[in-house]
DNA sequence: GTTCTAGAAC
DNA sequence: GTTCTAGAAC
């Protein structure tokens, strides 16, 4: 996905993680399962799996538990609403945050941990800012303001075309990087590798500009209501899947009918509950757990058997990626 | 974004 | 009586 956009910027460097300061919750369900292996992936140097991060998070999560009334948690408990700001104009976030929340770092880009995964492969991509590093000659005359970097609709209408383009560029460079390491853990945990989804939520809750790189199981303890499922099917118009935005920037002609429509998104989080795979209606969330874990079950089997008989998976590309 | 809980739904 | 959702509070 994301192609046709331009040749990647820079390589990033593998770091240490962290979403917003909030508890890690890695679950049974999680996929990101005992093995530990070393990422093969093209890019990055010290890359450590995900399951041995997530498997980390575990003993983090309940230290911070413990301090709740800490620093990092705004008050009452619960992450921060900027959490993700403050991780985007971190000058070291490699040094600054824990492998368990950063999964990886560019010069102008970061790849952190949902800490509320709402499947089993969860991972939030966002510029940093300054956008570009003050040590790129370009950085002089282009730096937009921090406010261009809220969400979606601001990098739209408080950015000129070319400094949008290089931001959606860059997120979108290395949302390639994280599907690749996705697919890398998804062979090594399950056999088989399945869809995954990038996009941008319409009307996000937290502040500075982040696009969602989520696998399509939609299995997860963290997805609790019709909202959260809602949030992320790509056929509603919440969830803005990449490509369309590429699209946007290429004919810019509707963009206000567009923002707008951005604005106006956040009634589709009430369409009645069904399945984003087979659109069936499911009366309540418990029964789409139930229905979701069914066709993540089903799927595996399909493709483990095909597997088996062709030596390859049965999806095709153009399908499945 | 989550948590908490009243009261609707079963 | 128990399960589940949705809105207020954070």
């Amino acid at each position: 996905m994301g192609n046709c956009l331009a040749p990647l910027a820079q390589s990033s460097s593998s770091a240490t993680a962290e979403q917003d300061s909030a508890p890690q919750q890695p679950t049974p369900e999680q996929p990101l399962s005992p093995i530990s292996h070393v990422f093969s992936t093209s890019s990055s140097s010290s890359r450590q799996p995900i399951s041995d991060r997530v498997r980390r998070n575990k003993s983090v999560s309940s230290k911070v538990r413990n301090s709740r009334s800490s620093s990092i948690f705004s008050m009452g408990g619960g992450p921060s609403l900027d959490a993700l700001r403050n991780y985007a104009t971190l000058s070291n976030p490699t040094s600054s945050l824990p492998p368990s929340k950063l999964l990886l770092s560019s010069s102008n880009t970061l790849a952190v941990f949902d800490a509320y995964p709402k499947a089993k492969y969860h991972f939030l991509v966002l510029p940093r800012y300054p956008f570009p590093p003050l040590s790129n000659p370009e950085s002089k005359n282009s730096i937009a303001p921090l406010e261009a970097f809220d969400d979606l609709k601001s990098l739209l209408m408080k950015m000129n075309r070319e400094a949008r383009e290089d931001v959606l560029i860059s997120m979108s460079n290395m949302a390639r990087e994280v599907e690749e390491m996705i697919r890398d853990e998804m062979l090594k945990t399950e056999g088989f590798e399945w869809k995954i989804d990038v996009g941008f939520h319409a009307i996000p809750s937290m502040k500075h500009v982040h696009l969602h790189v989520i696998s399509d199981d939609r299995i997860s303890p963290s997805l609790k209501t019709k909202k959260h499922h809602n949030s992320f099917r790509p056929d509603l118009g919440f969830f803005i899947p990449i490509m369309e935005v590429q699209r946007w920037i290429e004919d810019d002609s509707n963009m206000q009918e567009r923002v707008d429509a951005l604005s106006s998104a956040e009634r589709l989080l009430n369409t009645p509950l069904t399945c984003h795979k087979c659109d069936e209606f499911m009366t309540n969330i418990p029964k789409l757990k139930t229905h979701l874990e069914k066709h993540f079950v089903e799927e595996r089997a399909a493709e483990l058997r095909h597997i088996a008989r062709h030596g390859t998976q049965r999806n095709s590309d153009e399908e499945m990626f």
